[in-house]
Formats: structure tokens, sequence, C-alpha cells
DNA sequence: GTTTTTATACCGACTAATTGGTATAGTAAA
DNA sequence: TTTACTATACCAATTAGTCGGTATAAAAAC
């Protein structure tokens, strides 16, 4: 065999992932993402049959790579503490620390990016992105419930409904820190949140 | 003169704006558009020089819109009740009534179809969206401020800090909507927020 | 153990359609 | 007579995608 394809694969990845983020999907042409990966239009061509395809895979690896990273987030906090309470809060902790980690300008989110674009890619596209976020909720709300219990809380919160205001708040960050170029809305954003849990699990 | 321009402009910028919601601003074509407007190409570069220079139209009808639309719904609330603190609620209220007449699909928000674009356009444009997200918040933080007072809540919560939670929820909202193809999740999320409100405004 | 085959990985010239934008000649209304 | 267009033809650049050819290296045949 000839050397891995693979690596290539990834570079291609690589730098359409780049320039989706400053430029959307529609307007990063095969053309630019060939000259930055520095490769040519027959080794693109062979590795995605179309750009739909490149799409296709651009966000699986995203939606792997994000539920790949909120595993091993929610693990770190496990070990840094034995009561799923701290747990919860350690975790929005160590959220705001990813926050103040990402680079300028801020990338913001790939799923964001597709479904403001979405008329564009085929439906599976979507589909994706629908099913990586509701893992996302399930996931964090699973350990917001065993902070929390089952039940709902004062005001009526349960775990699903602040995991999915977590979600909410990360998106809606994203969409304020580019406005802003500047990351610290989501530091206190998150900060906010953070606050109100610790004020449910004090109650509860 | 001859019959006004502002009709055809208006239509133009109608077009644009529905294929921006759908494809997003790069893949919205200028043929498109003047198909789905129903005039010529020489009537669209006789209203906008540049399809740049439709892009800057087309938010700066988007703020001035969205922005009068806030202060008729704070007004509408001001008009059910005398007390901020219910109007506050009214206000929540009010925004949960427009998410439900919500069109399908979501249109979802003009701002970040742009922020998500970035690159493409003039600076100036995403000058605009910051502006009037940022107009938003204080308008609205001012409303909170009347019910809560000037000083931070229980939880550190301050009224600039509920109402950059409101919008980020909101924005984020909409991502989550798109995804899951129903608006049902923002009138959710902004029920969250309206009970964590009220529970803020009966201890302060 | 050398030669031949074969599949993978990649090159780069080419194409047909679309892109944003221009040009020009004419028309219709106030 | 100016403003607001219609209609159509055009342009250079860019677009996604094709195609015939080539380099590499492992496997199979001799």
């Amino acid at each position: 065999m000839p050397r891995s394809g693979a690596k290539t694969r990834e570079r291609i990845i690589d730098a359409a992932q780049a320039l989706v983020y400053r430029h959307g999907f529609s307007a990063t042409s095969i053309d630019k993402v060939i000259a930055d990966a520095e490769i040519t239009k027959g080794a693109f061509f062979y590795h995605f049959k179309t750009k739909a395809e490149l799409g296709r895979a651009l966000i699986r690896r995203y939606a792997e790579r994000d539920l790949g990273h909120l595993d091993r987030t929610l693990q770190r906090a496990e070990k840094l503490s034995r009561d799923p309470a701290q747990q919860s809060l350690i975790f929005i902790g160590l959220l705001q620390e990813d926050v103040e980690a990402l680079p300028d300008p801020i990338p913001g989110c790939l799923f964001t990016s597709y479904l403001y674009e979405r008329a564009e890619y085929p439906d599976d596209v979507a589909d994706i992105a629908a099913e990586t976020l509701d893992q996302w909720c399930r996931r964090v709300a699973r350990k917001f419930e065993e902070a929390l219990g089952t039940g709902a809380c004062v005001g009526g919160a349960t775990p699903e409904n602040l995991a999915l205001t977590l979600l909410a708040l990360i998106e809606g960050g994203f969409v304020l820190a580019k406005a802003q170029g500047d990351a610290t809305v989501m530091t206190d954003l998150l900060g906010q949140f953070r606050a109100r849990l610790e004020g449910l699990l004090a109650e509860g």
C-alpha cells in the first residue's frame, strides 16, 4: 500500500473547519480548502465525492469530539469530588476554563453554522446536529439528576430543563461572544448559571 | 417623480431576507433574489451598488425592527401593569407569545447568520449587530433594574446580567429550535427564566 | 528473490455552470 | 425631464466536479 490517506483526509477537514468558522460553509470553496491543506484537486475528490460529503465528515468529526470532550470533562469533575452536587458545580467551572482558553477570533459552534445555512445541505447533516445536542443534554441532565434528585426543584426546574438552559446559554453565549469579539460574556453567563445551580442545590 | 422606488427596494430586501434565513447570505445569489422579487438585474443594481450593500441594508432594517419590537413589547407590558416587577414578568410572557407565533421553519436571528459568515462582509455589518444586541440588553436591564433595584440580588445577579442571560437564552434557543425543528424549546427556556426571575423578585 | 500485478493515493489540466457586476437601449410615470 | 425601472446581452472570475495519467508499495506469480 502507498502511504496512508488518513493523514491527508485529516488535513482537508482541518483546513475546511478553519475556513468554515470564518466564512461559513457555502463560502468555503474547495479551491480554498485545497490551497490551505496544500494538496491538489485530485486528492480532495479522492477523499470526498462531493462538497456535501466533506460537510458531513466535518460535522461528524465535530459531533464525536464534542461528546468526547463532554464525557472527559464530566469524568474530570467526578475525580475532583465524590459529591454529585460538587461535581455539577465543578463541571460548570471546567466549562468556564474551556471558554477562557478559546482562541481569538472565537470559532463558535459548527452546528450553529450548519443550522443557519441548512437548506444548502442534505438533511442528515442537521440530524447529526440534533442528535448530538440531544445527547449532550441527556448526559448533563443525568449528572444534575444525581445532584438534585429526579423531581422538580423550587421554581419548577428539572435536571433536563437545567441542562437545556445550560446548552442554550453556551450556544447563545457563542453568538454574543462573536458579536463582542470577546469570550468573557460566556464566562459571565456560566458564572450566573453556576450561582443559580448552587442556590438550587442548597435548597433541595 | 415616477412611482416610488421604496416599494421595489422593500421587495428586494424581503426576498433576500427569506433566502438568507434558509441558505445564509453567501449562498443567496443576486440572481435568486431578483427571481423571487420578480424584478430585473437592472432594478437590483439601481437600488444596491453591490451585494455587500444589500447585506448592510438587510441587517440595518432587521436591527431597526428588532429594537422597535422590543420597545413596543416593553410598552405593552407597561400598560398591562403598573408594577415594574409585574411588567418584567409580563414582558417574558409576551416574548413567549412571540415565540409561539414563529413560522415553520424557524427563521432564527439574522445577526447570528451574519456573525457565523462574518469574514465575508464588511466590518460595519458586525458593528451594527454588536450595537443592537447591546442596546437590547441595556433596555431590558433598565426594566429589570426598576423591578429589582440597582444592587446585586441573591446569587450575585445584577439587572444587566439577567438581561444578558435572557438574550443568550433567546439566541441559543433559536439554535436549539432550528435543530429540533420546533420552537417549543424556546417557550420552555423562557418559562424557566421567568420562574427564576419571579423567585428573585420575591426575595429581593 | 526478482518480476509483475494491483489497489491505493494523488496530480493537475480541463469543463460547464454560476457568480457578482457592467453596459446599453428603451419605456413609463410624475 | 428626472426617476425608476425593463430587457437583454455581456464579462471575467470562481464554482463544483471530471478525467486520464502517475507514483508508491504491498502482494502474487514466477
